[in-house]
DNA sequence: GTCTATAAGGAGATAGAC
DNA sequence: GTCTATCTCCTTATAGAC
């Protein structure tokens, strides 16, 4: 099932002693650096397609050494959801999220959601590519059912006080508003140049669109 | 792996002959029918979580009896991602594609690709969850990036023609076009009301975004 | 064209030595 | 905390009877 070539079965050399040594990278053997290894190798051959086996080799300890620090697959995926959900509820409490006009509200959410896209890009990727398969994932997707219907409801609102337009279904401008923020995931990496603007970039494009200014 | 509620382990009683049965579904037992059936089934749990077994018990036979249709899992996703991509390339091949100012090029490839999203939903929803672990996989992903490429181009063209907005980076707005469109698969279901305007609408709201007319 | 039976290997997870 | 060895079940795929 794993794409990633092939390695000799031995365990790399590397122990916690390297963690005192110029330029080491600290150990990846406690719960929470084990989850960030985790989520990465999930979310480059997807969760399904991964296993064990691939997680302990990316953390370079063995499988049964792996499960001494972690209950199962499954945890290490409600985890994942857990961080990247509370990145996204958490907007939705803040301040300039609860008052104002409902336009105002809306372009706060969103430029805020492209922050915690990027800020939580790993554990914000797996949330979205979600598929419903345990309980884990129904209970995840149901979070994000509701995340997606304050927004929906946002821009219902923004309509009827005459703020966005109305020649189109608001279901399908808060759909197609929330597609297009979610997909930034398919391609921003960290770091890149122009980072910074990009909440900003987002807002006015899904505001005003390709077009303007004319 | 697989979420489906336990059925007997027998298979179902539909045979072919209840082909000229009053409202009989026509079997599914030809190559044709049993890929629309397991890309139905992909779609529903993820290919890497969905077994033969999986796909033998949709279509109604046995795992042994599915093997004698079909020649492997891979071939299956093959001929599926073949579909999409022959139905997203076909529209760069139509005159409308290809002649006139970039923008109005780009405004009909948006119009025909939504209709596309919608008429080979299965198969474009299969294509744009991908992840790559296979020949197969890398080799549709491939084919995928050489048709955003040919839109992200197109915007390029139509930014230094003056068509469309010069403040923000066009491959970012390329980026946020295509992600947008593609989008469509997380929630578009064939026969709903409105879907006839659903290419209009997305055309004139990644146009004009979704604040206008103020 | 469908079936039962089975091979061969990989999966998640655990036991118990060191 | 890490390891080797192992359990059990599920996976893809095939053999061969009917």
């Amino acid at each position: 099932m794993s794409a990633a070539p092939a390695e000799p079965p031995v365990a790399p050399a590397r122990t916690r002693r390297s963690r005192g040594e110029a330029g080491a990278r600290r150990p990846v053997y406690d719960a929470a650096s084990l989850l960030t290894v985790a989520v990465a190798e999930f979310n480059t051959r997807g969760y399904d397609a991964t296993s064990m086996e691939d997680l302990s080799r990316a953390a370079g300890i063995t499988k049964s050494s792996f499960y001494h620090h972690v209950s199962g697959k499954e945890e290490l995926l409600k985890a994942a959801l857990q961080r990247a959900l509370d990145g996204l509820f958490g907007i939705l409490d803040e301040p300039a999220a609860q008052t104002g006009p409902a336009l105002s509200r809306l372009r706060h959410i969103i430029h805020r959601q492209v922050e915690v896209l990027s800020s939580e890009l790993p554990y914000v990727t797996l949330l979205l590519r979600v598929r419903g398969n345990t309980d884990t994932e129904r209970w995840a997707l149901t979070r994000r059912r509701a995340f997606d219907a304050t927004i929906a409801s946002l821009v219902a609102d923004a309509v009827a006080d005459g703020e966005i337009r109305a020649d189109v279904d608001p279901a399908l401008a808060a759909r197609l508003l929330s597609g297009t923020v979610n997909s930034i995931i398919e391609w921003y990496r960290p770091g890149r140049a122009g980072s910074e603007r990009l909440p900003d970039d987002v807002v006015r494009i899904v505001s005003e669109g390709i077009l303007p200014p004319a």
